[in-house]
DNA sequence: AATGGGTCCAACCGCACCGCA
DNA sequence: ATGCGGTGCGGTTGGACCCAT
């Protein structure tokens, strides 16, 4: 279901993480936050580009992530807001906790998108409650809003089969020790697909060491 | 059992936006 | 005003899985 993993001519490892590297990604973000998506990778000994880390934090490792099936309330939310706002799926996504504008995004196109020719999906058992929501959405939609961002709350979704993770501060940037990304050297241009790896091409099994991969320190800077 | 088409979703890519110097 | 670095967003794609034949 993901790409296959390789390597293009930067250096940079592309298509599917393994487990070792999301251990390495979390690892990381416990501890220092990401003030620094470019730079990340590089610290968090990652052999990625700075994006592909924030793409598979924010849509696949962060906490309280929601995975599974929607609910039909979720599919009404989304149906009403896609129709007031097209396809501003991170909008909607603030609107759905746990659910990850990408995750929306291809819900709507594998399941939702039939429905749009002028319908919403038919009415359910649970309509006073989608009722109450919809008007929470045109309206006050603060309420829901604020709901929505506060993935350190209590709230677990663990029973499915996303990561599980201890209580996490995201927002770390006063982390004392973050104050190392300031003494790098600078990086080129081209932030998202500059290797953080020197030039000084090392061999794909250099950057990665399957065999001592998690049981050695990784890099070597 | 083989196979071929459809589905689904993680991940990639390009671009727009924002803040700062 | 402008250029640049950093970040976020939306569209697209690769390929594993599912299912009908």
């Amino acid at each position: 279901m993901v790409r296959a993993p390789y390597f293009d001519k930067n250096g940079i490892k592309k298509g599917a993480w393994s487990e070792e590297e999301d251990k390495r990604l979390i690892a990381y973000v416990e501890t220092h936050g990401y003030p620094n998506w470019r730079q990340l990778p590089k610290f968090a000994g990652l052999a990625r580009c700075g994006k592909s880390c924030r793409l598979r934090w924010m849509n696949y490792l962060r906490p309280n992530l929601k995975r599974g099936n929607y609910t039909q309330k979720e599919e009404q939310i989304i149906m009403d807001l896609h129709k007031k706002h097209g396809n501003k799926w991170s909008m909607i996504a603030e609107h759905l906790p746990g659910r990850t504008d990408n995750e929306i995004k291809n819900y709507w196109h594998s399941h939702l998108k039939k429905f749009s020719k002028g319908n919403q999906i038919e009415n359910t058992p649970c309509d006073e409650e989608l009722k109450s929501v919809n008007e929470a959405i045109s309206g006050d939609s603060h309420h829901i809003l604020e709901s929505s961002v506060s993935i350190s709350s209590e709230t677990s979704y663990n029973e499915d089969n996303s990561p599980s993770f201890s209580s996490l501060n995201l927002c770390k940037e006063e982390d004392s020790s973050v104050a190392s990304w300031e003494t790098l050297d600078g990086f080129s241009s081209n932030f998202w697909t500059q290797p953080f790896i020197s030039e000084n091409a090392l061999s794909d099994q250099d950057y990665f060491p399957i065999s001592s991969f998690g049981t050695e320190p990784f890099f070597l800077w």
